[in-house]
DNA sequence: TTGCATCCTGACCGTATGGTCAGCTTTCAG
DNA sequence: CTGAAAGCTGACCATACGGTCAGGATGCAA
């Protein structure tokens, strides 16, 4: 025990229960699934009655709904490594770093995100067709100048962009399997580092875009 | 309609009836995860009374076990495609071909495995600490003396692999993501030929086994 | 034809789950 | 200090779901 009460202000406590509570059902629903979770287990998890769930979420839907809005806001952060870079090996390398770094500290968040797209997005369809879709063409056109350019070789952008999408999203949603074949551990730091670099290394060496 | 009555034998009801459940339970337990599917929904999709189901399946769960079984014997005949190859141009081209061909014609079935694998493998552990590590680590062996014989950079073959698992896997799993992408339809013949061109092109080139 | 094994199913049951609510405690502005 | 707003929760409810079962229908071997 750190201390030993604490006079929390009303604000902090709103602050800190809903984010025990979106924590907690971040990782319950990435474990068992929206059908699957069930709200006294969150509840549990987050350390409180359940109740008190539906105090700051009414429904199972609008906590659930929370949750995905939430990890679709880092998953879109992660574009920002697209914009700022000069080229294809910048650009591309720092997005898998992004990607990968999302991977390995939000593996919860990204299995409900996949999860979500799997069973057809009936909770972020407005997101994809709007959001998403703006920024799926902004990088599009991105990839096409520097393929203009000569940076990279003619490949088709969207399906680079699903390459990326998937090779990185894959150590977050199929951990367990990659886990599995590790002997059961978890990855290394270096392990980590080496998925990365392979990765990198691949595909900008597949589309022609080495390092000076 | 096609014929007026039907006087099946025993075993063509059996075998029919089994077949019908397990594709109406494949695509239920795809859309709906384990925990959203409902026994009543796989039995109105398979058009029989639920009791029915419980007679030939004993519980959900033994339903959804022959379900993920399925999809694994399926991903597993993919691998011949590695054993029979000369290099990694014919064997990896082969293993992507085979793989994509999964993605489209048994995107459930991928799904459901995806499910099963993000939520800890419930019910296929075993397979996968046996079966599915025999199936890797033969397969490492293999790229691993390709990389000896200069047939390709010495890239990490357990890497390696969950590129092409991933690069593939994905069309099925994010299928949904790729169609809004799409203006909303699913892939054309000519898209899905463009896609497995694309990885394998990259993928190849990318691991420095370019075709001769 | 007969008898039996298989196949089928409407009706039912116990339980778990999402959600509600009345009434309590705590915070805090005035 | 005070009252109202915010926060909290045990007990409760309606429903939906997995699973059961008694008994009827059907095929099939002898």
């Amino acid at each position: 025990m750190t201390e030993p009460t604490r006079p929390m202000r009303r604000q902090d406590i709103r602050r800190e229960n809903e984010k025990a509570i979106l924590l907690a059902a971040e990782k319950v629903f990435a474990e068992a699934g929206f059908g699957g979770a069930t709200m006294q287990l969150i509840a549990d998890l987050a350390g409180l009655p359940k109740a008190n769930l539906h105090y700051y979420f009414a429904t199972k839907e609008e906590l659930y709904r929370s949750v995905v809005q939430n990890i679709f806001e880092i998953w879109l952060q992660a574009a920002n490594c697209f914009d700022a870079a000069r080229g294809p090996v910048d650009g591309i390398s720092a997005y898998i770093d992004a990607k990968m770094e999302i991977s390995r500290r939000h593996a919860d968040g990204s299995k409900v995100w996949a999860s979500e797209v799997m069973h057809g997005a009936p909770v972020l369809q407005d997101y994809m067709e709007s959001t998403l879709r703006e920024w799926t063409d902004g990088r599009v056109e991105i990839i096409r100048r520097w393929i203009e350019e000569g940076k990279m070789d003619p490949v088709d952008p969207r399906h680079l962009l699903y390459m990326l999408w998937a090779t990185t999203q894959h150590y977050a949603d199929f951990g367990h399997q990659i886990e599995t074949l590790n002997g059961g551990k978890s990855l290394s730091n270096r392990q980590w580092q080496e998925a990365k670099e392979n990765i990198k290394r691949v595909i900008l060496t597949g589309i022609g875009a080495q390092p000076a």
